[in-house]
DNA sequence: GGCTTCGGACAATCAACCTA
DNA sequence: AGGTTGATTGTCCGAAGCCT
């Protein structure tokens, strides 16, 4: 029977240190994760809807997704059409390679250099997989101090993230009564999520970050 | 505050091109 | 043959404006 696992992302990491900043899939400001070092990559979905993609919003894997449950179309929702890819275009001859890893230009084009550890060398990150939920995440109210840490320095977040049946309103009701807070980000299921996608400093020495504004709720739901 | 619209940044794809 | 490059195509962030 196929698992989340039978399908892994198309990209492998770990990082090198010459690659660009950690990835994530969630949806944030940069404003609240304030290292800019540490900007994450968006992740995209291969085909979004035609709603979602008519009104250039996020989509998600499933069907319906979940902006058109949300918004009570999902009867409407079904994978937009994509144009077949042009061939024959001719191209240029190609740049001399320098030597200089691709990546590594591309991510100090796009971000500047790679972000400065305190330590003489980043911690290499193990390439690891952990199941996402297909809901909103929900998260107890630790304190970044009490935020587990993992051997490999990367912050994690507990085992409570990974819920796996669809809350209902009472659970709801109970986590927030509980003093957690919800991610405001939904995720796509089955998907898989590597550790350096989290949406957490890597590096151990990295000064730990609060959950963003977007990421909090309040006890009614704002 | 929620929704829609939309410009444009960014990501993913994949065929042409390059090289071992 | 397999890796690299870069053009093409698509996603969706984020700001602005409108509506209730």
């Amino acid at each position: 029977m196929p698992t989340a696992l039978d399908d892994p992302p198309s990209r492998v990491y770990p990082l090198t240190a010459s690659e660009s900043p950690p990835m994530n899939i969630y949806s944030y400001s940069s404003k609240d994760f304030a290292n800019p070092t540490v900007r994450a990559k968006r992740r995209q979905v291969k085909n979004a809807c035609t709603n979602c993609q008519r009104a250039c919003k996020k989509c998600d894997d499933a069907r319906p997704c979940l902006r058109c449950v949300k918004y009570g179309i999902g009867d409407e929702c079904v994978d937009s059409q994509r144009k077949e890819r042009k061939k024959g275009v001719k191209r240029g001859p190609y740049k001399k390679r320098d030597g200089k890893d691709r990546a590594a230009n591309n991510a100090e084009a796009q971000t500047g250099p790679p972000p400065v550890s305190n330590s003489a060398t980043p911690p290499q990150v193990p390439q690891y997989t952990v199941p996402m939920p297909s809901y909103p995440a929900w998260y107890p109210a630790y304190t970044t101090q009490e935020r587990p840490q993992d051997p490999a320095g990367a912050l994690y977040p507990p085992a409570q993230y990974y819920l796996t049946p669809m809350p209902t309103h009472q659970d709801v009701a109970d986590y927030q009564n509980q003093g957690y807070y919800q991610s405001s980000i939904y995720h796509s299921a089955p998907y898989m999520m590597q550790r350096t996608q989290l949406p957490y400093p890597v590096y151990s020495n990295a000064v730990p970050q609060k959950p963003g504004p977007n990421d909090v709720l309040s006890p009614h739901g704002h």
